[in-house]
DNA sequence: GATGAATGAGTGTTCATTCAT
DNA sequence: TATGAATGAACACTCATTCAT
């Protein structure tokens, strides 16, 4: 089952959802493609159990970003962001490409509106907690701003200056003097 | 001709290029299925075309951008991002979630890569002529900037503030005493 | 309309009669696709009428055949046969394959049936005044000889050795002592 | 997949490659069209695959033709081939009519070229052994009339005289004091 | 007479899904 | 649990045919 799951995302973030066919899956898994709908009641069903998982994942380490100080909660949030779309390329890939299927996924479309508000409130909370002007809107800044760094890297990967922006943004936000 | 390229990009920007069907397009331009391919000769073909022509349009209109005084520029430059997204929502919809397809549309990623590219470049120079401290790597965090204002508000629409940013953008970069 | 007939043939005989479309026989004859249609109801009539043409063509060369020597009139049979394949052999290489597409091309098959009905009946006479035994039997040996040939040599064209066999008949039939 | 070879045969050798859809072939087989690209993978593999094995089914049968004797395997030759045609009439006319299409079907021209090529060799080695004169002429003779006769027969049928033909031939060559 | 834009039924092919084993 | 044979609706694309000009 995991593996299956594994084989759609690989698959999926390379070649898109519908040009990524159940036996191709099957076959990457090395499963038939009879045992995908053991698991999975369709395709879409496999879309969507994969993509929850994949939030969980991300939620779950998200959690352990909170600390005592707010301005360490900050650059640990930033740390966890440029983690993340280092080490799951292929699941914002994937995801970023299904938000813009407004039609087709709209539960897609609802998870990430709703991730996106929530992030983005915690992120204003943080910002007043240290003391920055305007938290709300240098919030949705800071958002806008991570949202476009994480489709360029996505996009052209390896000649992304990741790094670099990495540490101006926690500079400029959390050793803000 | 016109028809058919409005209604495949009504249709693609919602729905995603595979999940939308010539029958579709044709439908809903009000013509036959068969004509379609009296002007375009694949369905690759069509989108490749459609593509060229609306980035065209985007270059023209961009080439009035130019003033004398840089930071003038710069300001024309914020104020065109702004009104294209607003204008041509659907087009940028359907560009971000094909650029994503790097396997299957070479020539989507060639001509937003080139573009990201230009695009930079001028940004930096305005900003060194404006007298900004670090032009390349401000170009780059305003490039990643407005790519994640475009997404945000290409995917929540009348929800997303836009004026609100738009005022923000230029008053930081134009307005600085 | 010549032309137009010429490029179907021409076409056919290469490709088909399914494999080759009306555009494809248009562009050939340089003229549109309609103007087929101002001359030919269908592509079916425009197949009937260009192998009648063809047909009428060979009857009028064969009736030049005869002769008051039926000997004399038997050799010229087989000259103009043999002319006739090494002059038209897309015309026969069409009608041989159309032949074989019983249930689709009945007048094809019918006028190849006559055709080679007459053609034995005449050869049989001219065998009977010949003075050779068993004309009828030989007539259709000789006919069946002359298809062998005839599709051997459509198939495999410059290799095959049709001068030699020309002789070698007309040897055999005509000069016997 | 024995069923849609046999409804492919039959179809085809009646309705020529091209009129006959993979729906007819489906139906006729009694099967659904998407179960033919279960087996085969794509229209003309079908085609290939079905000649390829009617060929051996061939070949397999000639091989017992051989006896000490050279006029007795001439004799069993002869027989063979009458017996051939006789039946498997389907095949062959398909084969006839494939072999036509060069442009399109060249792996049927080869097989074709390359058994008529064994075929007359084996002949010319028969005749000699048989110590008729000019063997390898009479080959060529009796490998047009053989053709021949088979066009014919499989054109006309029941009211060919395939019977008066085999033993005037076997007479012809086999019998001769 | 001559054109080619327009149509729509039909083709080969794919693929999500079902189900007997 | 696991398979893969079987289905049928859908797709991109073709082409004979029509018709306004």
């Amino acid at each position: 089952m995991q593996k299956i799951m594994d084989a759609a995302l690989n698959l999926i973030s390379k070649q898109g959802y519908e040009s990524t066919s159940i036996s191709q899956i099957a076959q990457e898994a090395g499963v038939s493609k009879g045992l995908v709908y053991n698991y999975f009641e369709s395709k879409e069903e496999l879309l969507q159990r994969m993509i929850e998982g994949l939030v969980a994942e991300g939620d779950k380490v998200m959690s352990t970003v909170h600390d005592e100080d707010p301005v360490q909660t900050l650059e640990n949030l930033f740390v966890w962001f440029f983690k993340e779309i280092r080490m799951r390329p292929d699941f914002y890939r994937m995801m970023t490409e299904l938000t813009f299927r407004i039609d087709i996924f709209d539960f897609v479309h609802e998870i990430v509106e709703s991730k996106a508000q929530a992030y983005t409130s915690y992120l204003a909370a943080l910002l007043k907690q240290a003391g920055i002007n305007n938290p709300e809107g240098e919030a949705k800044v800071i958002g806008a701003l991570f949202d476009g760094i994480a489709i360029q890297y996505l996009v052209i990967r390896e000649q992304y200056p990741l790094e670099e922006l990495e540490r101006h943004l926690i500079e400029k936000y959390c050793r803000k003097k």
